[in-house]
DNA sequence: TTTAGCACTCGGCACCCGAGAGTGCCAAAC
DNA sequence: GTTTGGCACTCTCGGGTGCCGAGTGCTAAA
């Protein structure tokens, strides 16, 4: 569809006052911003309505956009948002905050984006494969021992084993020495119940410790189901579209995840910056909402990824800015702090 | 306050009812239900309200209970409630419920308790004062090692820690032996800046071990703030009183702790239900709600907090009954798997 | 002491009406 | 041909009015 330069204008206009005030704007209000009379605006605007990007919620009143016309906004018109000072300052300021690990820089990142936007945020950790380079089983007393994994992430599992029987000397070590041999460098797909009879009878296995060995290696290699944090939901009370209870209390209860985990929008690999707009949405409960969210390399290989959801009417062009000045941020940050300090980049303990 | 008993039948009356309907109830429609007219009941109901007890929102209408109703309901009034069959056979199913570890079944018992009382539920690990058993020093590589320290709990805390120089051949092993004698089995007062400087020197520290050893034993001896889950708030929806959304806003604000954790109520030691009633509450936030807690015991030395919140007019009794109910279930469970198998206690991998 | 009757009060709802904002269309102006 | 001013029309919103019903307080009788 190709729009004339004045329609792009005056579609444009309409979109950045009603992402403002959340009211239909009239052509009136438009004539002094576009030099036009309201007659001309309205002729156009009438045009644009047919055209299925307008519409009005009723005779006599003015139009809105339509979530199409966000999809065009957001492809074609969006102009390139300046952050104020004030912005940059408060996004570094949250930047300098201490990231000390990657579970609470999760939560972090959703917080800031969400205080940043004023709307409700989500994070969630991309899945990562990841295999095991270190095996290390530490005897504890007479049943019980310490089975240690360094994952090739640099992160640490580690967990208490106890037995039902005495482990007999000696075991551990050669345990240990199995597990090192065959199950490190490889991905959790090539642990066969043929890999793991071959272990059982190569340990010697007389406790059952090759069955909770074998749970380990499964767990630590299969990522726990991608955390997904959801931060300041009580925002969109601020958007009067969500006044009504019943619509704020679908959204809210989509986000709490509380009956299935919510299913979010993310940028597909490569892009940086994904955008979805009321019906192109999947999730029915977002149906009328906008969401965007951002892709962010962690140093460890991870993905980091943020995203808001607010109002089909939200300021697309500012909250992209302010999500990939973020990610772009937390990107630096974190490869400063990898090659500094590397301590605690490993932990696994909360 | 010495309430006569007919007074105190029709103050349970009416809030028996009030807690259905949430709306002021009349003298004549407790007319049947307590065999009286409604001219006598409106006699009484005029003396309740002169103490307090009862209010009306506006002249003409019914009354409605006071906070200090629902106190002198609640220590006086209340009739045990009886689950019915079904109840109790979702709380069983519920408990039945596969129950792997303990941040997992934190946020379950929250999601239980919720979707069992139709209200908004939080859950969260009592403090527990821990100390350390075991430390484990395992080199990785020549500026690498992994830190592992087994909690007198049983849990597993382990971290991957990089310097930036090369670790002295047999450093860790004198670090490690140093640690278990002087650390372990110690709170966390104990560990002084004397302390740190006798282990500098113990170690024979020349890369700046002792510091990051020190932090570790710190981190794993003071508790990571204990962590609260929040279930099923969009619940409130459910109820008239958040018909409001500024109410409503509030009180999901409070409960997602965006700004502030929010402190909740917890039982005194011993107490196994705390119930507090409006006005009550400490948080200005929960004023106008009411909130019901139970403490549970844990086989680990834990205590698992569950609780609700709703507002004022909740139904205590049904409350406290599936509380009780819910957490003499998880007391047993937990004690039958702490028996039967130890794998999985003391993960610490999430 | 309880009950029936009665007058009174007040919130909620339906209804109406006028003001205001915005449109669509048409004819005149550029 | 495009733009503009004018005008009639439509529709929402807010305030005002009047009725209805629920519930009370009081009083006098049982």
């Amino acid at each position: 569809m190709k729009i004339p330069d004045r329609k792009k204008e005056i579609l444009r206009a309409i979109i950045d006052r009603y992402v403002g005030s959340a009211e239909p704007v009239g052509s009136k209000s438009l004539s002094a911003e576009l030099q036009l009379s309201p007659a001309t605006i309205r002729g156009e605007m009438s045009e644009l309505e047919s055209q299925g990007l307008l519409e009005q919620p009723h005779t006599s009143a003015g139009r809105i956009p339509t979530a199409r016309a966000y999809r065009v906004y957001v492809d074609e018109l969006m102009r390139r948002h300046e952050l104020s000072l004030e912005e940059t300052a408060q996004l570094n300021r949250a930047l300098r905050g201490r990231i000390e690990e990657l579970d609470s820089l999760i939560a972090y990142a959703g917080r800031v984006v969400s205080q940043l936007t004023n709307l409700p945020a989500y994070a969630a950790a991309a899945p990562r494969a990841a295999t095991i380079s270190r095996f290390e089983l530490i005897s504890v007393d007479a049943r019980g021992f310490i089975a240690v994994a360094m994952r090739s992430n640099d992160e640490v599992v580690s967990k208490l084993v106890r037995l039902p029987n005495p482990i007999p000397d000696g075991l551990l070590l050669k345990a240990s020495a199995v597990l090192n041999a065959s199950f490190t460098n490889i991905t959790d797909e090539r642990v066969t119940e043929l890999l793991l009879n071959s272990t059982a009878r190569a340990i010697g296995d007389t406790v059952g410790l090759t069955a909770i060995l074998a749970q380990f290696v499964i767990e630590t290699l299969t990522e726990p189901p991608t955390e997904l944090t959801v931060s300041g939901s009580a925002r969109i009370f601020d958007y009067p579209e969500y006044r009504d209870a019943d619509k704020a209390r679908r959204l809210l209860e989509y986000l709490a995840g509380d009956s299935s985990p919510p299913t979010l929008p993310a940028p597909d690999d490569g892009a940086d910056v994904k955008i979805t707009i009321g019906p192109e949405n999947l999730a029915e409960e977002l149906r009328d909402s906008g969401v965007v969210v951002t892709r962010c390399a962690m140093g460890d290989g991870t993905d980091l990824l943020v995203g808001v959801v607010g109002p089909t009417r939200m300021n697309y062009a500012g909250i992209v800015t302010k999500l990939k000045y973020l990610t772009s941020g937390l990107a630096t940050i974190n490869s400063e702090q990898l090659t500094i300090n590397n301590f605690g980049t490993g932990d696994d303990s909360t």
